[in-house]
RNA sequence: GCCAAUUUAGCUCAGUUGGUAGAGCAUAUCACUCGUAAUGAUAAGGUCAUCGGUUCGAUUCCGAUAAUUGGCUCCA
């Protein structure tokens, strides 16, 4: 058992980096340096521009500091003194922190060597008890996290309890960085983008758009067969559509400029909401009807900055696996706790298990009855209690239309994603004046619920190729197997098998290139091919093939009918 | 958008302290017919991101632009 929490030996690795870059750059200033989920980070203002060979110079001095032992000295001072001894070092960042500090809490500087800092504590007791640690990378912040105050120079480190588990982050890093579905991406010619297009817009190249289409496919029959019907909407609307919905007036900024067409503004549309919306409108609805569950993989465009793209798990034209659930108070409760179960199916079918909610609830300043916010939020709670999963609630976190409940899922190696929402709506069904004719013969306003269970397709795609390293289980594989025949002799079997294996609704290819098995052995594994199917001389007289598995091995020789059982199998268990 | 870094062949990268470039893989052709992660030979392939400046001369130095990467911010 560590002696110290994580978060202590963290924190106090920050101050230990601060104190080397005091050492180092007398003039530098200091803000804040916290510990995070995955090390620590020092915000420091100086007139040297940091470079990454500096970062092993802070090391190196980090490292004569642990060596010392130096203690880290907790004293409590007055205000007024702390004030002092700040104005005297100029450190005008630090007095502003001093300022935030309530009045009546105890005041406490800590204090490493030469380096004395206004600090909560708590600390180890002296720096030789961080013993594993490393900087990582420099980055700009801005102070407060506010675009209008200057940028600071923020180091990036990271502090174990000790050198194994730290081997294991950085292995897990190394992990990640083969996962890179930008990597993987081009390796396995699934998608690209181009300068000539525009950054954020993605190219989906035939063996991508495979794996999409594909689950695509699964996605329109799985909301089928949970009582959604599907709609489609244009890809651009007129300008009055985005007043009335107040996207013109709230969120243009992140629209692209509109298209005159016959003097008229025309917009691209940055959410399919409403023309969903429009298509409840277009007549008269009664509740006899509701609830209506529409859906849409719905392609939007986004002017994001250009700074925050990351590869199809930020982009600027995306497709949203959107749906729109329009409905009366009654029905609020079970159809949000019929959401939150589908989506859990869809995700166990993607071979996603660790599944959590947040719930998100009213903020200070929102739109719509408390009243309807109540029963909304009320109708979340209870769907997460039946569903029995612990849930984290974020009290005041919701936008200012409605409560939401996110889903974040972790991947293979443990990392999380958010990606399902289900959000309600208590603004656009009010600007658009939606209603139905109630039971008492009178207009009343339905519930509305926005909800995305992939979230964008691109990012999901992104996470999906991460997720499976590349190697798509087989319903989702472009290329479920591959025949390699030794030589030229066994060329007419191996067709034979080509043709019966795709007859049979398989996907499989076939690699007569004049190379030696090794080669196309390497080849097959590199393309994460999952089955290969390999045919000598000995497999002609026996009427097989040997299969080797891409996740279990060499599994010795099988008939056509052994092997498509197999993959049958596979396919329709949605093995990963 | 802001801070910083990067941009050389289809890909991954060397390289030139200023005299227009090189490897491996991939590709093409030929030979080889091979038993579970690379058979060999030959050939082809580059306005060194783009535009401007300095210079006798710029891929190299300077500036601008674009894209990418790591962060910040943003994600009604």
């Amino acid at each position: 058992m560590a002696k110290f929490d994580l978060e202590t030996i963290r924190h106090s690795a920050a101050h230990l980096m601060a104190a080397a870059v005091q050492e180092l750059y007398q003039d530098v200033k200091f803000d804040i340096g916290p510990s995070t989920d995955d090390g620590f980070y020092y915000d420091f203002d100086m007139a040297h521009r940091l470079t990454p060979e500096d970062l092993e110079k802070i090391e190196e001095t980090m490292r004569t500091i642990v060596n010392k032992r130096l203690p880290f000295e907790r004293m409590e001072i007055s205000r007024e003194e702390a004030t002092a001894i700040l104005t005297e070092k100029g450190q005008t960042y630090k007095l502003e922190r001093l300022a935030d500090v309530p009045e009546g809490q105890t005041i406490t500087f800590y204090k490493l060597g030469d380096f004395c800092d206004l600090c909560r504590g708590p600390h180890v007791e002296n720096s030789g008890q961080i013993t594993a640690f490393k900087l990582l990378s420099i980055a700009g912040s801005y102070y407060r996290g506010d675009e209008k105050n200057p940028m600071l120079q923020r180091i990036y480190g990271t502090a174990f309890e000790d050198k194994k588990t730290m081997h294991d982050y950085f292995q897990m890093l190394e992990e990640a960085k083969k996962r890179d579905h930008r990597k993987l991406g081009k390796e396995l010619d699934l998608f690209s983008m181009s300068d000539m297009v525009g950054p954020g817009l993605v190219l989906w190249h035939p063996k991508g758009s495979f794996v999409r289409y594909t689950f695509e496919s699964y996605w329109r029959d799985a909301h089928y067969n949970n009582g959604y019907e599907m709609i489609f909407t244009p890809h651009i609307g007129r300008s009055t559509l985005w007043e009335t919905s107040g996207h013109l007036d709230f969120y243009k900024d992140s629209m692209y400029s509109p298209m005159e067409v016959d003097e008229q503004d025309y917009y691209v549309k940055p959410m399919n909401c409403p023309f969903h919306i429009e298509i409840y409108k277009s007549r008269l609805r009664s509740y006899r009807e509701l609830p209506l569950r529409w859906s849409e993989l719905g392609t939007v465009y986004r002017y994001e900055k250009s700074g925050t793209l990351h590869g199809l798990l930020r982009v600027r034209g995306f497709t949203q696996d959107d749906a729109h659930i329009i409905c009366t108070p009654e029905q609020i409760e079970s159809e949000i706790a019929e959401v939150l179960r589908f989506s859990l199916q869809v995700w166990k079918d993607f071979g996603f298990k660790d599944i959590k909610p947040y719930l998100s609830t009213r903020p200070a300043k929102a739109v719509g009855e408390p009243e309807r916010w109540e029963l909304a939020i009320k109708s979340l709670r209870k769907a997460v209690d039946e569903i029995g999963l612990e849930c984290e609630v974020d009290e005041g976190g919701g936008a200012f239309y409605g409560p939401k409940i996110d889903l974040k899922i972790k991947d293979a190696i443990g990392r999380e994603w958010q990606t399902s929402t289900i959000q309600f709506d208590f603004n656009l069904p009010e600007r658009f004046d939606m209603t139905y004719i109630g039971e008492d013969g009178r207009k009343h306003r339905p519930f509305m619920v926005h909800r995305a269970l992939l979230g964008s397709i691109e990012r999901f795609f992104g996470i999906l190729v991460e997720h499976y390293a590349g190697a798509f289980p087989l319903w989702l594989a472009p290329e479920q197997a591959r025949i390699m025949p030794i030589t030229d002799r066994q060329r007419d079997f191996a067709e034979q098998v080509y043709n019966d294996l795709k007859k049979r609704g398989f996907r499989v290819s076939l690699d007569d290139r004049s190379e030696s098995v090794n080669a196309k052995i390497k080849d097959a594994r590199n393309e994460r091919i999952q089955y290969m199917l390999v045919i000598g001389d000995r497999e002609v007289e026996n009427g097989t093939m040997a299969v080797r598995s891409r996740r279990e091995g060499q599994l010795g020789e099988m008939n056509i009918d052994q092997i498509a059982d197999k993959m049958r199998f596979e396919i329709d268990n949605k093995v990963c």
